[in-house]
DNA sequence: AACGAACCGTACCGTACGGTACTAAATGAG
DNA sequence: CTCATTTAGTACCGTACGGTACGGTTCGTT
């Protein structure tokens, strides 16, 4: 695998990507014509059949792309303290919070789900793959980490992962991809990563090592 | 505003939306045009935009057609047992399951959320509160029962429940809609149903009613 | 039996989009 | 300077879909 991809795009297909992107944002996937990017990009339709092959292309490429761009930050591989594990949880929350609920993202979830019920179901493995694999992966290692540090208690880490998913998303991802204004979802989800991670902690947490007073509401 | 709904539609109309709808279900959004509604359902184009004014309108009547279907199946409200509360919250969390997980729900939320992104999230809306509303309200007098019965303890009923929901959901709805097979998600939802109601009750269930053993991985 | 409403089937129109072909300008090599 | 390559800009084609109009048929009412 010394060079399994296209290792980027071009800068002026980057461009182009980007110009596409900020179309998609703004008028979803009907404003997304082949012209309208032309245009936007200050390109031309042939460049654009030339470099993606198709509408299907630009859009897998626009997804690619945007993957492309997020930082996959593998943490540390020391020991932690239980600040630590808290303080790595905390942020890996808002950060897929904040992920979940960027404008792109919305956008291009919104275009992959979208077309997901045809029979192409390609972006919707794109996304998946492209998207959330690496941040599962990125939780998945912390999890384990925290485990070996003997503060986290599990057997399936997968199981703990989409535990800690739920708490921190719930519903708030679909509700924001059917329209609910993003800074509302945003409020809510604020307040949410401190409790998402406590209950987390309440349920995975090395028994010894986090059991608390037993009462939150008192 | 004497008659602000229908109250229903007439029976040739919930023909023709059923037969709409399973040409939604396998085609996706790109297969239901009005001509192929039309010639599906045996009747004209003609009907179609005098009975739903136009193709938007056709889309929102499918999203009302299909919510009317569901029963709201309001429970008791006597005092509840620890058996009994635990049962409820595992049907509760059986049936969203099978409904997020179906066919028709899952092809709707995708044209809802497809079109989401332009200006018109009229779609979005209507499945919000038709869909999530509902189940959402159920749940939530289940809840209050519980709490009332002095086997839960909490005190913003929504914050309660959409950390049931998420431990319930996680983010397999989301991945439903991008495609994961169907089958697949189901099975993963099964083994999460019994563990998703554990895990809520350790978080929200009263301290002397349901504290257990404490470790459940041995 | 006669009338009228509702409705099916189809044909039709305008438009908008995906995709292609062609020309002109720019850029770089020899 | 000349030639080759690339790309912007435009014009074009075929198609498919939303929406409308119209003739023929069924069905209920009187």
């Amino acid at each position: 695998m010394s060079k399994p991809e296209q290792d980027q795009f071009s800068p002026r297909q980057s461009a182009v990507l980007e110009e596409a992107l900020s179309l998609l944002v703004e008028g979803g996937e009907k404003a997304l014509t082949t012209a309208g990017v032309a245009r936007a990009a200050n390109c031309s339709k042939e460049s654009l059949y030339k470099w993606f092959g198709d509408r299907d292309g630009l859009l897998a490429a626009m997804i690619a792309y945007q993957a492309s761009k997020v930082r996959t930050y593998e943490p540390t591989g020391s020991k932690l303290t239980r600040e630590e594990l808290r303080a790595h949880l905390l942020t890996f929350v808002r950060d897929l919070v904040d992920v979940l609920s960027g404008d792109v993202s919305l956008a291009l979830n919104r275009l992959s789900i979208g077309q997901a019920g045809a029979g192409g179901g390609k972006l919707g493995r794109l996304m998946l793959e492209r998207g959330r694999g690496p941040i599962g992966k990125r939780a998945m290692a912390l999890l384990d980490a925290g485990r070996r540090s003997g503060l986290l208690d599990f057997s399936d880490g997968g199981e703990a992962y989409q535990t800690l998913y739920g708490l921190a998303v719930s519903d708030l991802h679909v509700r924001m991809l059917l329209g609910v204004a993003p800074e509302t979802a945003r409020k809510e989800f604020g307040s949410r990563a401190e409790r998402a991670v406590d209950a987390f902690l309440r349920l995975y947490g090395a028994a010894n090592k986090w059991e608390e007073p037993r009462i939150r509401h008192a």
